[in-house]
DNA sequence: AATGAATGAGTTTTCATTCAT
DNA sequence: GATGAATGAAAACTCATTCAT
């Protein structure tokens, strides 16, 4: 009889010396030999679990997506009002945990993936429609008709600190990319008044 | 009228085979195979013009900043006032040219061939850094203070909108994406007053 | 009667399974894996009890021998005449159970693996020498001095329909081949007189 | 300026060195690896030219084809009877350009690939079919309502013994394969007297 | 200026085989 | 008896780059 729940530890390490690989080179232009490295198993054996490439750098990115949506959710139950609750999706976008450096660099690289592999796009607009829909919730009973502006200037501000970041330019001031986003959220609210 | 050479016609022409090649394949993962059957010559001369794939790329990347770069000076010319300088770079950074299917492509493209190669990484942010210094000059007598913020906050919200189009993601929204920019402008600077 | 073991059940299975599935590919070209599938069980296991895949393979081709070699023998014992003991050589050779599709691919992909693996090559010249000392025999008395170039004649024939059966190539005749042969007997053995 | 006429000497070289190894070998389990280093060039070169290796497979196959067919054409233009027009084919069939080793050993393994690979299979019926119909031509006037079997037969004949020589049995004898065929056409067309 | 022949290193992927459980 | 995890070697193929012409 195999080990059991080998595969499932397997697959994890693999998943994260993808995401290591990924950090390493700057780009998705990462081969399986050197994930396999990382992982401390044969190129193989990757080929064995994820049957290809893209299926293994799509599920890395799944695993990404999940842990984002896992923050989101975990500080959304800690929100009590609206406007919490927008500071809770704003915290989890770009909180510590997305930004360590290994998850910041995956997140452009699969941005790009996302061109190429249908997959990928499919995922990421899952993920982009569920962000856009928390926001737009909690912004209607705060900003009415323009709650579908509102939650798309949160939205791109987001990504683009997040792009930002990912290059390296200004790297100071990301630290707390969130302040740029509350101040807008706070800004546009007052203007209603 | 000089003569216009045929090294710098060639040049041009391979410049936007390179562009047009990056867009069909949707990522860096372009050879020069196909940029030069795409510009209609043979292999070994893009690399007599060029001497290698990254300084062909980078060179694409510089002529797409130097359109940018060009826009923002003709807008800028045009405009009379600092609320109306802050307009012109949103226009120019958002405006028609910019949003080419082609155009966009290439920039998020090249977004990650900074990560990679040095020469496009300081091209890149000799860019940025002329970009926020335009912005903060243009603020400085609206928003005191609260420029750098500002231009900040501008400068992320131009990156969103641009690499959420790239995606794909609500392309009717961001037909006018220069709107959402304003938008925000403008409630930044009443919150002032 | 003795309990059938699970081995030999187990080998049964996946003789067939490697028939089909060379049947499926159209050469030798086969995979365990897709031979342990089709069988239901684990690629270890076609390991377990054939030690190699030349070895499962060969013993595939022995199990096809063997069915026709039956299938000569059982003709045989109902043959009177020399005359009757050719035609039960060829309509065994070229009967409705040879002519089974998957039988037809087998057959030609083991005549190329004979040139590779020395143990199919015996086994195919075993084989073949039975058949032709079975044809001279039966035609000795009928053909005299002419038996061997006879046999040697019917022994071509039916390989040469057997190959372009594989091939595909004109179908409708060859469902009754045997009467190509027959006919060639016959015009032998009339010319004789 | 590229030097004249290389790409020709390349592919004849490459098809020669695939002919060369699959007789070697005994198998189209030939790698490009072998196939180029015994053209004494690199293996990027043999796709540079062809493309991918089904390609040169069907190339070199298609040569052998060209070779035949030569062969046949040449020595039908001698031929006055219609008797002689099938020893014409007869021989070009099994003539000693036919029993080179390595070009036996070739057909056989195209028969092969014929069964995996679509343009190898229509090139095959297209000369089977060409074969066919010059036969029957020629028997038409000779044995009338039978031509077509007669010609079945020499068509399965000559198929035959090329895939005993291949299979290495009876060497000696088919030295001379041509005379089973003669040998068949006689009688037959003795028989119809 | 321009070609395309030629290379060699590198990529993903496949696969028979081994082995601990 | 049976599994499937794991490997390593080898496969086809790609591609930027070089260079003789």
């Amino acid at each position: 009889m195999p080990k059991i729940g080998v595969e499932s530890v397997r697959r994890k390490e693999l998943i994260a010396a993808a995401i290591s690989a990924i950090h390493a080179r700057g780009s998705l232009d990462v081969t399986i030999r050197d994930i396999a490295a990382r992982a401390g198993v044969s190129q193989g054996l990757a080929h064995h679990y994820f049957g290809s490439k893209d299926r293994l750098i799509t599920s890395a990115m799944r695993h990404l997506l999940e842990l984002y949506s896992a923050q989101v959710r975990q500080r959304l139950r800690r929100a009590g009002s609206p406007r919490e609750r927008i500071s809770a999706i704003v915290a989890a976008s770009l909180g510590d945990d997305q930004f360590q450096p290994e998850v910041v660099s995956a997140w452009l690289v699969f941005y790009v993936h996302a061109q190429v592999s249908a997959d990928a796009r499919k995922l990421l607009a899952l993920y982009t429609r569920r962000l856009r829909s928390n926001l737009v919730h909690a912004l209607k009973p705060l900003a009415g008709a323009r709650a579908g502006l509102i939650a798309e200037g949160i939205g791109a501000l987001i990504d683009g600190i997040y792009i930002r970041q990912a290059l390296g330019s200004d790297p100071q001031m990301f630290r707390d990319g969130h302040r740029l986003v509350e101040d807008y959220v706070d800004v546009q609210l007052a203007a209603l008044r």
